[in-house]
DNA sequence: ATGACGCTTCGGCGCCGGCCGAACCATCGC
DNA sequence: GCGATGGTTCGGCCGGCGCCGAAGCGTCAT
């Protein structure tokens, strides 16, 4: 009994919409003041601040006090697949053609948590596939041993010595696999690290530079559009 | 914006205490009649018909009439590990010690919906895992070339032809990854299969018969208390 | 046909929870 | 010190939603 009231518990902080706003908002991995998450939410400090210290004490946000400033952040990476999931299931947005501006920057390409998502992730995905280096299922994956000297080179490889894992995660936009897990944070890593792709204010999404550009065409392939 | 109030409305579906206790109810796969649900919400039917409506237009459920009964039944597989996400989050019953009845057999072994999850579920990936014959990681795993001949004489091999792919699925009770995706799926159909478990009515806890006892033993080398 | 049963719709009640204005601490800069 | 700024707490308003009783279809059995 008391089971299904904590799923209720923590599903219903998710159900409030400028809750949800400011979950989506903090998505990307970054750590934001109260101010902004208000300014997010399109509600007032005083209200922010009230959803935020719910969602605290839900164990979904981690507060860092720094000066007058207080810093919250997404409190773990399993927060972030939670949200993930239910975005997955929320699924496309009900055929609206109308594309807006912001939409269209963030299908292109965004950080999701701590990896890349939209085209760009999924472009990534396929290169990463059709060239051998990993092998994609419906539930998991694998990276080849050319995948794995393929990766060394690239200066994209988590953690060795373990074994490394991917994972695919679905993307609401393409609604295709991209690659997340520890090999997505990677290469995602690496792509800022090189200027291929940088964050910008205020948006999950990423831009993509013209080195980025270039890279991505010589390395893997990849010729995006705009 | 559009984003995240979608976020919100679905969410907003388990939120309520009635309502993600028919979605547990459904999380083993199997479909209920509306009355049986109206039982496990502990709310009338027709309390239970209005949040049956709503979860089924959110596309939560799936509703399919035979006769004059309704039976409901969870969408698709990734509501159910969009749930198994929220159940991950909400984590662990905050320390309380009084072990009643129905928990206990829940802790020892229960279906999660498509596989099997509790101290069963743990105790087989780590066999597996010990045998080498499947390599375990945070985000996902493979089956080893010996595993797969183990699992083809074992009668649990997925997907023939395929890649046979895992996924770890973080257990709620033991906090530890149990086994989930195909090969899951698959172990925990053979284990029907093979009569060492049975569903039991009313819960998602299974019996472990005494085939299966003995079974679990020789194969596997686990032997679960009681 | 008549009743029993499963399920849904309708109407009204009551409460929980989000929202903001105002006031209250803490920190920073001068 | 003193004001400015970020953040939280308090109080009251109000809308929305869950809940049930009663009534309205459909289906099955006799």
């Amino acid at each position: 009994m008391g089971d299904s009231t904590r799923i209720a518990a923590t599903a219903a902080l998710l159900g409030d919409p400028a809750r949800a706003n400011m979950l989506a908002a903090l998505m990307d991995g970054r750590a934001l003041t109260a101010k902004e998450l208000a300014y997010a939410a399109h509600v007032t400090p005083q209200t922010a601040s009230g959803h935020l210290g719910k969602l605290a004490d839900g164990g979904l946000l981690a507060a860092e006090k720094q000066g007058r400033h207080r810093y919250y952040r997404l409190a773990s990476a399993l927060v972030g697949q939670m949200l993930e999931g239910v975005m997955a299931v929320a699924g496309p947005e009900p055929a609206r053609a109308t594309t807006w501006r912001g939409g269209e920057a963030l299908r292109t390409a965004r950080t999701c948590y701590d990896h890349l998502a939209g085209r760009l992730g999924v472009a990534l995905a396929d290169a990463l596939t059709a060239r051998g280096h990993v092998a994609l299922g419906a539930d998991g994956g694998e990276v080849t041993e050319q995948g794995q000297r393929f990766l060394d080179a690239f200066g994209a490889s988590p953690s060795p010595g373990r074994r490394v894992f991917c994972r695919p995660c679905l993307d609401w936009s393409e609604r295709r696999p991209h690659l997340a897990g520890r090999l997505g944070a990677a290469l995602a890593c690496r792509c800022f690290e090189l200027g291929w792709i940088a964050r910008q204010r205020d948006t999950r999404a990423v831009a993509i530079t013209a080195a980025g550009r270039a890279g991505f065409q010589a390395t893997f392939g990849i010729a995006l559009a705009t």
